[in-house]
DNA sequence: GTCCGCATGTAAGGCGTTACATGATTAA
DNA sequence: TTAATCATGTAACGCCTTACATGCGGAC
């Protein structure tokens, strides 16, 4: 009954980070809420019962060593398997279904992809990312000819928008290749 | 215990599209099946609750006399006090929280703008939206020149990906409001 | 008369939110 | 010693997801 096979966006953003160095859940809540992170989550309703969660599964253990009074912090740090699982997690194959409907969990794989996927790895997630992208725009395209001409007139401009975001996004990506190439 | 003070995602998604024709649940579902507008929700277990949710509010009303067979066939229309509940929802000013966690619902907001508030509230929407991610955006940027020299590679890419996106749909939103005045 | 598609729903569970509870440590 | 801040947690609820249940009508 624990065991879940795949992360939610908030356990990975959480082993995302203590991956980098080691945390304790008040770092993560302001984490969360001082930088951009926050917003994929937000607050301890959310964010202890996952680090249990993720605490259950062998992921992270709290070093108790780390604090050095005898205030009750838990201070966690990602295990052997917690690193083989968040790189297995980030080694995905990017499909269809995740840019239709979880950019946003891609963005974040992406995000964590540094010293745990190596170079080689994150550059053949974003040329998947960008070809999965293109051919989404196709379909996209596809719909909206035929549909332009009966959709309103916001109906149709928030349609292009959203194809807009998805070509800004395979532009990133092409970028993003270039720059971590050079 | 009823009368929840704004909408959801999904009931927005539901009134605005009933707001534009007459429907039954099973057309929703397919529009969501086959159309973009999916993107943002799908199936039985939530429509149908929303749905009756929503008509116990009074804002939709099924017209038995549509349904020309004797079959089951709940074909909903939109009722006077939908029109304004929907009206007044989408006349809502756009908050700096709403850019900061609710873009998608700011969007579909837009989509069904038409026929519902006006082309002048409609504009009006569009500046404050614009110069509600410009505020974004530049908070954003201050993050990042702070933050940049400590983030690893990938974590600064991604986090240019979300800047990028904003800046997207700012001008997006300039493009549309002259489309619109023209 | 049987099967497939139309059409509406319910049940259980996951995951996040808001709001509240609780205690330890530090600064005044 | 009192208040603010650090730090962890629980309870109730909302809303969506997946999977299943049900029953009518038309095609063959």
């Amino acid at each position: 009954m624990k065991q879940k096979a795949d992360l939610s966006t908030l356990s990975l953003a959480i082993l995302g980070l203590i991956s980098q160095r080691p945390l304790t859940g008040y770092d993560l809540r302001k984490i969360f809420l001082t930088t951009p992170m926050g917003h994929f989550s937000s607050s301890p309703g959310a964010i202890y019962p996952a680090l249990r969660c993720i605490e259950d599964a062998g992921w992270i253990r709290s070093d108790a060593s780390e604090s050095r009074t005898r205030r009750q912090r838990m201070v966690y740090e990602i295990t052997a398997r917690g690193r083989n699982a968040l790189k297995e997690h980030l080694s995905q194959p990017v499909t269809e279904e995740d840019v239709t409907w979880r950019m946003d969990d891609l963005m974040m794989r992406f995000a964590f992809m540094d010293g745990v996927v190596g170079r080689e790895m994150t550059v053949r997630f974003l040329r998947d990312f960008a070809a999965r992208i293109d051919n989404h725009v196709a379909d996209l395209r596809r719909y909206f000819e035929s549909a332009k001409s009966i959709l309103p007139a916001c109906g149709r401009l928030a349609m292009e928008n959203g194809i807009q975001s998805y070509e800004m996004n395979a532009q990133w990506a092409r970028r993003a290749i270039q720059e971590l190439q050079s």
